[in-house]
DNA sequence: CTAGTCAGGCTTTTT
DNA sequence: GCCTGACTAG
């Protein structure tokens, strides 16, 4: 069978497009992936293009995975082995390895995460003698990893305030110290690239003619410098073919692009561009409320989504009266839809704006005894146990890694405090070689010239000696050995095993690491850590277990599931607070919601609570905007309306968790309901006001009513009365 | 040097 | 509400 024939004609036409550049626009749930593989598919079987002439790239490990697993079924194993085919940072991992020398970096470097970088900003910030507290290392974090992203070096880099002055000498600093621990972070990755390309000619053809066919996925999603890559290798022989959804791009924060789309045009102007706005996924219901939310933005191509699969169910919306009843709320109908056989545990996905929403869901799921699958939160990698033995192997693979050191060289405790760290530092700078070199040199030397005192020499000795025994096994030991060795000698075990349950889950959590260095048997410690730097959780998400899936709308992005539930639409949750007063990060907001959206196969609800805890505090929220955008036919039973009956016990058990009421800014006027108070409206009867608030000339006031739930009414409008108390 | 308490700030989103 | 950094007693 041919492997085209599993395409439709819009697909089929896209996939066997003109040999020259080509980007395929389609919407959400319209086989983009599909195309993409089947094009690399046809290049091989219909162009005997060699697999290893290709490079596919993504931005997800789990993207690449599902590519591959496509391949595999279309071309067999080992052809769809040879191609090259990754995310953008682990292709450019692998590059740089191999030309290391041409950099100017080790080949066995390391990369360092998030919380590594955060660890060297602290310490440039601290080496300039600068204010922590006003020269925020996240904020300056942020700022050199937006000029790396542009492409933009500490020497480019030209301030335009003191602050990015600031910035550039953290910059600098911060470049100078990745370079002496022989470390890149993310952005370098690309970066260095790019760099690579430009200063060695040479160089970038010998990849250029190694791949002569690159494939890009999810497009909208690249920044400057993946972009400026893609130029770089498609240069010579302009066989690029990208899929991209520009109204799916929710990473701006993080550099990409959206324009790069249009750039594209301008920079191949024989660019084939074709349109699929068929869509495999959502019943029409559901694509008619994600257009209904997206059409508001501007600069985009208006695609009209329509699908063969029918009509199907109405949106389902519920107002909830807090995180906890919107928790229930999810969980009754999860049961109620698995127990009617509508749909199973794990066709659910509950999807939430920022992690810490996921709390008040997990809570309610353990206390429902249901089970579930949580992406992301505190990423397994990012955990404190972790981390700290990821630290000692990257410590053995490269002892020069100061950072690494810093981390493990008093985790347990073994009497190495601050005070002798520092000691330990400044002699090292002093001789300028890495604190490891003196480290090494300790026992040896008995009583030399180092200032430490005979305590923190023999604390600092035994730590050495441990090093050395660890060192000595690297050349014959599996990382698995190596792990072992350390967790027991460094009596991280016994350390982490204090009793607790606390504990006993960090330890699992050890033990998890442990499998994956087994799995990978034959797998070098430098590959290991490469690997495992680069992979995150949404990757390792397995779909094995009957559960509802609990994950944030960014991670959502590329899956799909029958029910979808989308928690939190409240202002200043959905759309998020900080994008208020950026019009470019309220569009994005709205993409975000619009990938939510279309995520759901068949069901789909939108839920909202009215009051709500965060930071401690709790508040009462306004519904999101993008809820007024959902046509009203499109909704199940009137919105707004809670879809159960509001007892009086549930008045009363919202009233009294009312916070005293504030009073209200910078008005004179006195609000003529007050929380608490019983009135009577002429259709909606009797009802129990929650909350009263002065709105410019009128008054808001929220009431719960007996037979409809909450509503929000204008006193002038309603006419409310109120009865008499009591 | 460690381990404890306390105040202050803060989180969108992730390769 | 939780984490981090500062401060203090042993």
């Amino acid at each position: 069978m041919d492997i085209l024939d599993r395409l439709n004609p819009r697909q089929h036409q896209a996939v066997t497009a003109s040999d020259g550049p080509v980007l395929v626009l389609a919407g959400p749930g319209s086989g983009k992936t599909r195309v993409l593989t089947h094009r690399v598919a046809y290049l091989v079987t219909h162009h005997d293009v060699y697999p290893w002439r290709i490079m596919a790239v993504t931005f997800t490990n789990k993207a690449a995975r599902e590519m591959r697993e496509r391949l595999v079924d279309l071309l067999g194993a080992s052809r769809a082995g040879e191609l090259t085919l990754g995310t953008f940072h682990a292709t450019c991992a692998r590059i740089l390895r191999r030309e290391a020398p041409h950099v100017g970096i080790s080949r066995d470097y390391v990369i360092f995460d998030t919380s590594d970088q955060l660890n060297v900003v602290k310490k440039a910030v601290r080496e300039l003698n600068l204010d922590e507290k006003k020269y925020r290392p996240r904020a300056i974090l942020n700022a050199i990893s937006r000029a790396k992203n542009e492409l933009i070096g500490p020497l480019e880099y030209k301030p335009e305030s003191y602050y990015e002055e600031v910035v550039r000498r953290v910059y600098e600093r911060y470049q100078a110290i990745l370079h002496t621990n022989n470390a890149f972070d993310f952005d370098d990755l690309l970066m260095s690239v790019t760099r690579l390309f430009d200063d060695h000619p040479d160089i970038l053809e010998k990849y250029q003619e190694k791949y002569r066919y690159v494939l890009v996925d999810e497009f909208q999603d690249t920044n400057m410098a993946q972009y400026v890559l893609v130029l770089q290798l498609t240069a010579r022989w302009r066989n690029l073919f990208c899929v991209a959804d520009e109204d799916q791009s929710i990473y701006r924060w993080r550099g990409a692009d959206y324009r790069n789309i249009s750039r594209l045009r301008d920079d191949f102007e024989n660019l084939t561009q074709i349109v699929l706005e068929q869509n495999y996924r959502s019943t029409q219901t559901i694509l008619d409320t994600g257009r209904a939310i997206i059409r508001h933005n501007r600069n985009r191509v208006d695609k009209s989504l329509f699908t063969e699969r029918g009509q199907g169910a109405k949106i389902v919306t519920y107002e909830a009266f807090d995180e906890n009843d919107e928790a229930q709320y999810v969980i009754d109908q999860i049961m109620g839809l698995q127990a009617r056989g509508a749909a199973r545990y794990g066709d659910c996905a509950v999807m939430y704006r920022t992690n810490a929403q996921s709390r008040a869901f997990e809570d309610a799921f353990i206390r429902a005894g249901l089970p579930y699958k949580l992406v992301g939160a505190t990423r397994f990698y990012a955990r404190r146990e972790v981390k700290d033995i990821l630290a000692y192997l990257r410590l053995i693979h490269n002892p020069t890694d100061s950072v690494s050191l810093a981390r493990v060289i008093n985790t347990p405790t073994r009497g190495i405090g601050q005070k002798t760290l520092g000691q330990l530092e400044r002699v090292a700078d002093k001789r300028g070689v890495p604190a490891w070199d003196i480290l090494r040199e300790l026992d040896r030397s008995g009583r030399d010239a180092s200032p430490f005192g005979t305590r923190a020499r023999k604390a600092l000795g035994t730590f050495a000696m441990m090093m050395k025994g660890w060192l000595a096994l690297t050349d014959h030991s599996s990382v698995v050995q190596l792990m072992d060795a350390v967790l027991e000698q460094s009596e991280y075990r016994s350390y982490i095993l204090d009793g607790t349950e606390e504990g006993q889950e960090r330890w699992d959590n050890l033990m998890e690491l442990r499998g994956v260095a087994a799995e990978y048997e034959d797998m070098t410690l430098t590959e290991f850590l490469a690997d495992v730097a680069l992979v995150s959780d949404v990757d390792n998400l397995s779909d094995d277990v009957n559960a509802p899936t609990l994950l944030t709308l960014h991670a959502a992005k590329g899956l799909e599931f029958p029910v979808v539930f989308i928690t939190g639409l409240e202002e200043g949750i959905l759309p998020h607070q900080r994008s208020f007063d950026d019009p470019e990060e309220m569009a994005e907001e709205r993409r975000l919601m619009y990938v939510g959206v279309t995520r759901a196969k068949d069901l789909l609800y939108l839920i909202r609570a009215f009051r709500r805890t965060s930071r401690g505090q709790s508040d009462v929220s306004d519904p999101s905007r993008f809820l007024d955008d959902v046509p009203k036919e499109l909704l199940k039973g009137r919105p707004g309306v809670s879809g159960r009956r509001v007892t009086q016990s549930d008045a009363s058990r919202w009233r009294s968790s009312l916070s005293p009421r504030r009073e209200p800014k910078r008005e004179s006027r006195q609000p003529q309901f007050r929380a608490g108070q019983r009135v009577h409206h002429p259709q909606f009867g009797e009802g129990i006001v929650v909350e009263s608030k002065l709105q410019r000339d009128d008054e808001q006031v929220t009431v719960v009513f007996e037979e409809l739930g909450i509503k929000r009414l204008l006193a002038s409008f309603a006419k409310l009365k109120p009865l008499k108390d009591q």
